[in-house]
RNA sequence: GAGCCGUUAGUUCAGUGGGAGAACGCUUGCUUGACAGGCAAGAGGUCACUGGUUCGAAUCCAGUACGGCUCACCA
């Protein structure tokens, strides 16, 4: 074994072990009690990103544990189509080659689009590989895979004859680029620097006119209304009149609604009932004409009259010059407001009249809140979130469905050529010749909310994998998609399987550069986690994804991190090389580690026993941040800094029995603690438990630590902690006086009784190797020599005789300062126990707890005081 | 406008009723038979602020300030 870890060799050895020993494969029958996880399907289209890396980390993690735990564990992969993201990038190649869409046709571009998916699939397999991910490739599905689109149409025909999924003319978010609606969701707010226009519009009988304000000048050329609130004094008198339209001539009428504000602007409102889903409202309340005044690149029509052809932006500068002109519009304000764009595309999105089809939400809602009341309802981890869910349930609106797009679920609606009557169904009907199927396809999202079952076999009930692994256990996800699939998966699980879909959501947050910004390729901040592992390993990326945060919180990206926890990687690596070194060919079934030990073994397997109950529990709970930090220390503290070098007195001594005794605990402690670390860093702890004397194929397939409280030993404990304080006094005194390791120093221990005696005498060895002392005395009769350093500790005081080193002023300064402490301390404690509520209502063991304090800290002080007199003397 | 989160060592973050923690960074010393990407010893914090509850608050409650997020409105 090289003196150092090098994770390439490793990581790329590993993998296809694990694949082609089907480790990841879920039984799918039998005893054990299945446990599910499905992936949130990345995009095919392209790089995963370090979203995905600690996604699907968090999520490897618990499926490797429940694995070892004996669960039939299933994590399903698979990948979603991404409707509009993925045809752009088609798209977007398909332009480099000189052609589109529109040259190749529906099946032509549907052909292009399948041979990227293929391509990008595969490249998204192998960075899971790369990352360690446990999937079971067997069962990987994709939202447009043949069972998949079966689930959605059945979807899709149920909800559609209950009443709740509906075709009609609304106003929709529209985005002009892609050509599409979208749903609310889909939608990003950004405040932006514009103008609010003001404009006059003159009475018809030229007996004045009423000012409107508006920040989308070019909507009124489709305006039918001007409507004012019906108390409002100003303008009561002018209710019912007529107005003409500027520039268009259309003769359209005052009216009184009370939607509007009295206290905004001059209090009379314009109204596009095409173009503004408010005005869309107050059109059907007072059965106002709809005009369109752009088609769907945003480009103005007809209606538009000498503004036809010019885009939405050409025409709002046009405008607003020709309005200026005419004295209509007498005043442009600056005015911040919030413009919707497109979340994929970034474009303006144009509030637009347009037939879609639409999810009615209120019953399915309804019923995911109920949910929320009952005892199996989803446990949103952290809970807060749950909140933020309830929330957007509370006040869902309907969800627009339809995209008009070809990539994706081609929604199962037919027209009659002739009649225009409608069919849905599974399937086209009888006479298809006659029928043609509706152009849309449905939003990606609607079939990424039935994941969860529809990846199973569902709507086959009587699938094996629905019936074993259904509902999933535990659903891991950003918080920035709790509406976007969350509450999707929830909804359409409840309605269509009875159940929720998941039992537990774990939430984690996003990925931030080192400053806390968001990563993103506009700012070029972006960290490939696939150059992490190349330069440090996935070992050393998972650590850093699975310790960084808690549970919801955002998490900063830094290089010296990833480097700490390669660092750590190595120290695991040379203490397991230490371990094999001194192994001399030990098999597994030679470890036997009950019998006579050392204290310092007994130590370190109790010290095991903790750490794996702390662990477990730590596990259970998500909190795989703990995990992280505990097993750090526990490996680098207690076994590397402190038990090896205990073990090395019988390892390089000469009593075989003792020797063989050590080799024993210490391939017993770290194959358990290879077991334990494995879930995060799956690698390297493969590599050194195949190294290390073990039993079966894979440390994969082994099983959980259990924790044995037979091998736990309190007095062990007690020992290592006199015998630390000791070593740790001797440490700093050496530093303190620049007395070299090499140096032998005598050493004279005082016992306060004869316990402390026997706990010394026991761990004399210890002493001798750590202290490097020329003379050891372990004695309660000793005085303290003349020119020493002294240290009182909890149980012993401890005497080095310095001679010609030690300056006697700066001792019994040391020692003044040590006594100020124990002033300090023991003040506080008094303070404490003299008051009488504390005695009274605290509880008694804590009220114990401080007595010993207290005595611990009186009896150290009088040592103390005591030792600085002898030294004024 | 409503809600949520954060504010703890130089930095990044744990701790969530009973003596302030880790990692990294910093200082000093060490070729100690696994590791110098190591070992050892240190320095460093009125736990944002103000009240309250409690025998006891970094921890619970209320409010304030600052930073951030989400939703809604925006003619």
């Amino acid at each position: 074994m090289p003196t150092k870890y090098d994770p390439k060799d490793t990581e790329t050895k590993w993998y296809p072990y694990w694949t082609n020993g089907k480790f990841f494969e879920a039984e799918g029958k039998g005893e054990k009690e299945p446990f599910t996880i499905v992936i949130p399907p990345p995009n095919v289209t392209g790089r995963l990103h370090l979203g995905h890396a600690w996604d699907t980390t968090l999520q490897d993690i618990i499926s490797r544990l429940k694995r070892m735990q004996g669960y039939d564990m299933l994590w399903l992969p698979g990948m979603d189509h991404a409707g509009i993201a993925t045809q752009a990038k088609v798209e977007g190649k398909l332009k480099e080659e000189g052609t589109s869409r529109y040259e190749l046709g529906r099946e032509g571009f549907l052909e292009k689009a399948w041979d990227w998916k293929e391509e990008y699939a595969d490249f998204i397999r192998q960075q899971w590989a790369k990352m360690g991910l446990s999937l079971d490739y067997s069962r990987e599905r994709f939202t447009l895979d043949e069972g998949l689109s079966t689930a959605v149409r059945e979807v899709f025909v149920s909800l559609y004859n209950k009443g709740w999924i509906y075709r009609g003319q609304y106003i929709i978010n529209w985005d002009p680029d892609t050509q599409t609606a979208l749903s609310d969701i889909e939608v990003d707010y950004k405040e932006v620097q514009g103008h609010f226009y003001h404009m006059k519009y003159p009475l018809k009988d030229g007996s004045g006119h009423i000012e409107v304000a508006t920040t989308r000048p070019e909507t009124m050329l489709g305006d039918t209304a001007v409507a004012v609130h019906p108390e409002d004094e100003r303008y009561n008198h002018l209710i019912g009149r007529t107005v003409v339209l500027p520039i268009v001539g259309r003769e359209i009428e005052i009216i009184a609604d009370d939607y509007v504000d009295m206290e905004f602007g001059s209090g009379a409102v314009k109204i596009t009932p095409a173009h503004d889903p408010n005005d869309f409202e107050m059109g059907n309340r007072h059965d106002l004409e709809r005009v369109l005044v752009m088609d769907e690149a945003g480009t103005m029509n007809e209606n538009a009259g000498r503004y036809k052809g010019l885009n939405r932006f050409e025409c709002r500068t046009q405008l607003v010059k020709d309005l200026q002109d005419d004295g209509v519009l007498f005043d442009i304000e600056e005015h911040t407001h919030s413009v919707g764009h497109s979340e994929r595309s970034g474009a303006v999105v144009e509030p637009y009249l347009s037939t879609q089809w639409f999810v009615k939400m209120k019953p399915l809602a309804k019923q995911a809140i109920a949910l929320q009341h009952k005892e199996d309802k989803v446990h949103f981890v952290p809970d807060r979130f749950e909140k933020t869910y309830l929330h957007w349930l509370e006040n869902i609106r309907d969800w627009c469905i339809s995209r008009q797009l070809w990539w994706g679920h081609r929604i199962p609606a037919w027209y009659h050529k002739e009649t225009g009557e409608m069919h849905v169904g599974h399937t086209a009907p009888s006479n298809p010749e006659e029928w043609e199927q509706d152009e849309d396809v449905l939003d990606t999202w609607f079939s990424s909310a039935l994941w969860p079952f529809s990846t199973m076999g569902w709507p086959n009930k009587e699938n094996p994998d629905f019936k074993r692994f259904y509902p999933t256990n535990v659903l891991v996800t950003g918080y920035d998609i709790i509406f976007f699939w969350v509450s999707r998966m929830i909804f359409q699980g409840l309605e269509f399987t009875n159940e929720r879909p998941f039992k537990d959501v774990l939430i984690h947050g996003l990925v931030r550069d080192a400053e806390g910004r968001k990563m993103s390729k506009s700012l070029g901040n972006g960290v490939d986690p696939m150059d992490v592992i190349d330069r440090y390993g996935a070992d050393a990326l998972r650590f850093f994804l699975a310790t960084g945060t808690t549970p919801g919180n955002d998490l900063r990206f830094h290089w010296e991190k990833i480097e700490a926890n390669w660092n750590f990687a190595n120290k695991i690596w040379n203490a397991s090389r230490f371990a094999l070194m001194n192994m001399s060919g030990l098999r597994y079934e030679d470890i036997y580690i009950d019998g006579e030990k050392t204290i310092a073994d007994r130590w370190i397997l109790t010290r095991l026993q903790e750490t794996i109950r702390d662990v477990t529990r730590l596990m259970d709970n998500y909190e795989f941040g703990e995990v992280g930090r505990l097993l750090y220390n526990f490996i680098w503290d207690d076994v590397c800094d402190w038990y090896i070098e205990m073990a090395k007195l019988p390892l390089y001594g000469d009593d075989e029995a003792a020797k063989q005794k050590s080799r024993s605990v210490l391939a017993h402690v770290l194959e358990q603690t290879m077991r334990l670390l494995h879930p995060i860093m799956p690698f390297i702890t493969e590599e050194i438990w195949q190294h290390l004397p073990h039993t079966g194929d894979s440390v994969t397939a082994a099983s959980w630590p259990e924790a044995d409280r037979t091998l736990e030993d309190a007095e062990s404990v007690e020992d290592m902690e006199l015998l630390k304080s000791v070593i740790h006094a001797v440490r700093n005194t050496r530093a303190e006086m620049n007395v070299i390791p090499s140096k032998e120093i005598d050493l004279q221990i005082k016992p306060q009784t004869e316990a402390e005696q026997l706990q010394l005498e026991r761990g004399r060895s210890y002493l001798e190797r750590f202290c490097n002392p020329g003379q050891l005395s372990i004695d309660s009769a000793l005085t303290a020599p003349e020119k020493s350093v002294s240290h009182v500790l909890s149980g012993a005081e401890l005497y080095m005789p310095l001679a010609g080193l030690i300056d006697l002023q700066e001792e019994i300064a040391r020692l003044e300062k040590e006594k100020e402490k124990l002033d300090k301390e023991v003040e506080r404690v008094q303070k404490k126990l003299s008051n009488e509520g504390f005695v009274q209502k605290a509880p008694d063991h804590v009220v114990q707890e401080e007595r010993e304090k207290e005595k611990d800290y009186l009896e150290k002080r009088e040592k103390v005081t005591a030792r600085i007199q002898e030294l004024q003397t």
